[in-house]
DNA sequence: TAAGCGGATGTTTTT
DNA sequence: CATCCGCTTA
């Protein structure tokens, strides 16, 4: 292939740009990696640069992915050299390979979600409730950059300062790392060590939704491409949808404002047939402080199709949808892989997914940890680990189970004891269990102890079967989703060890395959990147889109309201051809809570032994423009839906 | 020891 | 709203 075969216009452009500072500005379905990132590499190649000296670079693990199998396919002498990964990935393997993390006494051991707000309990310090605390370690893991202002990479405040060492001193003593750590520990080494390796390793790196990173990522591949080396980013600011990790939106504005940046801009969009385009037109151009041109569309004489739909209750949500997606397969107007269901409420995305499996089809869904959820499938994995390996993590899970707040006090004084006996939690216990005294606050732990100890040793780890059995059992819902990991791995691993390892690697790193052969339920966060032909989206209600905070600012709620806008915009461009947007008009009031529905509690209607409540239509179905077809209630759509064709 | 009260928590998203 | 925890009071 040539680079510049049947492309033209701002693609050809950015393929055969020499500048040395480009940046991209391209809205969903434009083709910016495909046609302009890709070529480039393609052009690049054939120019003779070697395909170790670019680097490709995005965010999320699905874009990553997507880039790697272009490059594949691309078929070009070198491309097999070509190093395209997540940053995160990237700077991993930077420190491993520098040994910068042995030389410090960390352990590449990752935290789940459950283990990091248990740390978070067990901190000592005025720091506040769990949900201060987890906005301090997104701060933390953003390098403390919180404004645009702060200087990366250090904490000024004190009390942040106080919270960094909390948090590094508990993470070194149970030998783990946060994931979101190794962003900063790598911008720290290569700002230390200007003779590293990777500063001057590459001369072309290119980077992909430059708008889903924080500037200190931004400011950690300007290291990375300082000097002579070529600096390509790509993105687009209407699809940032990561403040909650302090992403830089503005970040790309200004870095294409600048006088030596070469600015493209991408406005066609061919993917959205018109009338799903038109929507998503107007929907963003509500946005505030925006003033960006409409995008055209390249299938203008492509209408696609849209539905509003209404249902009486959440049960008639799901069971709508499931019911039109199984007409649609039965009736083979589509295939299961053509589907993509999103939600922001990993509650509604499993009962769909439940009710596809119900009817045969085959169906899965990529929230994040959601085998481990449950405080059973917890305990059951810290439990394995535990078997294999000491591993104080997983000590610290079994030890809070079953508690509120995981029982923070308990263990922070046998946290105190441990290190005045300058002993671990483990040997502590050990010690304990064979007749030593412990102190009186501490003891309640001994039972716990044991009897985790006696789970583990009735394990036969040589016949991985039993113990999957054993920690797995069948007919447990609460365990149902780690079993089935399990069950699926067995036949590829050969130890307790590996089936760990894997299982763990399946939890934490769920990959999205871009043409599976069964329906796909997400997040619309998950989504982004993915291209379907049809697209639901599913609680299109006040409080789950937009999902705001509960007790925040006037101007964080404002915030959220426009990012939340954003997020709405993504999930509706991934549509090729059909667009489906859903909601209850009411819910059981205990449901309705749990999800976090917005409510009018003056509207509480009795019916018989259940207290209803009215929902509100997100606030975004009214920004949709005069390409958007009414609301239509869900009986009335399903009966058409079914009788179609 | 039991009852009662007030406060915290529940949730969504990524690496 | 529902549940749970810790603390105070009877």
């Amino acid at each position: 292939m040539n680079w510049d075969d049947g492309i033209e216009g701002p693609h050809r452009a950015i393929a055969a740009s020499a500048s040395s500072r480009i940046g991209v500005l391209a809205g969903p379905g434009t083709g910016k990696t495909s046609y302009g990132l890709m070529r480039r590499v393609v052009r690049l190649l054939a120019e003779g640069v070697p395909g170790g000296r670019i680097l490709l670079i995005s965010f999320t693990r699905t874009a990553a992915q997507d880039l790697r199998e272009k490059i594949a396919a691309l078929g070009v002498f070198g491309a097999d050299e070509v190093r395209a990964t997540t940053l995160h990935s990237y700077c991993f393997g930077l420190l491993q390979r520098d040994s910068v993390l042995a030389i410090t006494g960390r352990q590449p051991r990752p935290m789940m979600k459950h283990e990091i707000d248990l740390m978070l309990r067990d901190l000592e310090g005025d720091f506040g409730n769990i949900y201060a605390r987890r906005e301090l370690v997104e701060a933390f893991e953003a390098g403390w950059a919180r404004g645009i202002t702060d200087h990366p990479g250090l904490a000024v405040d004190p009390s942040d300062r106080q919270f960094e060492s909390q948090v590094m001193r508990w993470m070194i003593h149970h030998r783990a790392i946060l994931i979101g750590e190794v962003v900063p520990l790598a911008f720290d080494y290569l700002r230390n060590n200007p003779m590293a390796e990777d500063l001057g390793n590459f001369s072309h790196v290119i980077v992909d939704e430059y708008q889903d990173l924080n500037v200190l990522e931004q400011h950690l591949l300007d290291l990375l491409a300082e000097g002579e080396t070529s600096l390509c980013i790509a993105g687009d600011d209407d699809q940032s949808i990561y403040s909650f990790r302090h992403a830089n939106p503005i970040g790309i504005q200004q870095f294409l404002d600048r006088d030596d940046v070469e600015r493209h801009e991408i406005e066609v969009c061919g993917r959205c047939p018109r009338r799903i385009l038109s929507m998503a037109n107007s929907l963003i151009s509500h946005a505030s402080d925006r003033d960006k041109p409409v995008m055209t569309c390249r299938q203008e004489n492509v209408e696609g199709s849209v539905a509003v739909v209404q249902w009486p209750d959440l049960s008639d949500e799901v069971e709508g949808i499931v019911a039109a997606i199984v007409a649609d397969i039965e009736q083979d107007r589509r295939q299961p892989g053509d589907i993509l269901v999103l939600t922001s409420r990993h509650k509604i995305g499993e009962a769909v997914r439940d009710g596809l499996r119900t009817l045969e089809i085959d169906a899965h869904s990529f929230f994040s940890e959601e085998a481990v959820r449950t405080v059973r499938a917890q305990e059951a994995l810290a439990l394995l680990w535990l078997a294999v390996s000491d591993d104080p993590v997983s000590l610290r899970v079994i030890l809070g189970l079953d508690d509120g707040d995981g029982r923070a006090n308990a263990y922070r004084k046998l946290m105190a004891y441990c290190w005045q006996e300058g002993i671990s939690e483990q040997e502590a216990l050990g010690r304990a269990s064979r007749g030593d005294k412990l102190p009186v606050s501490i003891r309640a732990f001994l039972p716990r102890y044991i009897h985790a100890c006696n789970v583990i040793d009735g394990l036969t780890l040589e016949d991985l079967p039993s113990v999957i059995e054993a920690l797995f059992p069948d007919n447990q819902e609460e365990l149902a989703d780690l079993r089935a990991l399990a069950v699926d791995l067995l036949p590829d691993v050969e130890s307790a060890r590996s089936l760990l390892d894997a299982l763990i690697v399946r939890i934490t790193q769920v990959d999205v395959p871009a043409s599976p052969d069964y329906v796909r339920i997400m997040s619309l966060h998950k989504s982004k990147g993915l291209t379907s032909p049809v697209v639901y989206v599913a609680g299109m209600a006040e409080g789950i889109v937009p999902t705001l905070p509960k007790n925040g600012t006037d101007d964080q709620v404002s915030a959220a309201v426009e990012e939340q806008r954003r997020l709405f915009y993504v999930a509706i461009t991934r549509a090729a051809d059909q667009l489906v947007l859903s909601y209850a008009a009411s819910m059981e009031l205990s449901l309705a809570m749990k999800l976090q529905v917005r409510l009018d509690m003056s509207k509480i209607r009795r019916i018989g032994g259940e207290k209803r409540i009215p929902t509100i239509a997100s606030r975004y179905l009214r920004e949709l423009g005069t390409d958007a077809p009414r609301s239509v209630p869900g009986a009335r759509w399903l009966q058409d839906h079914l009788g179609s064709q």
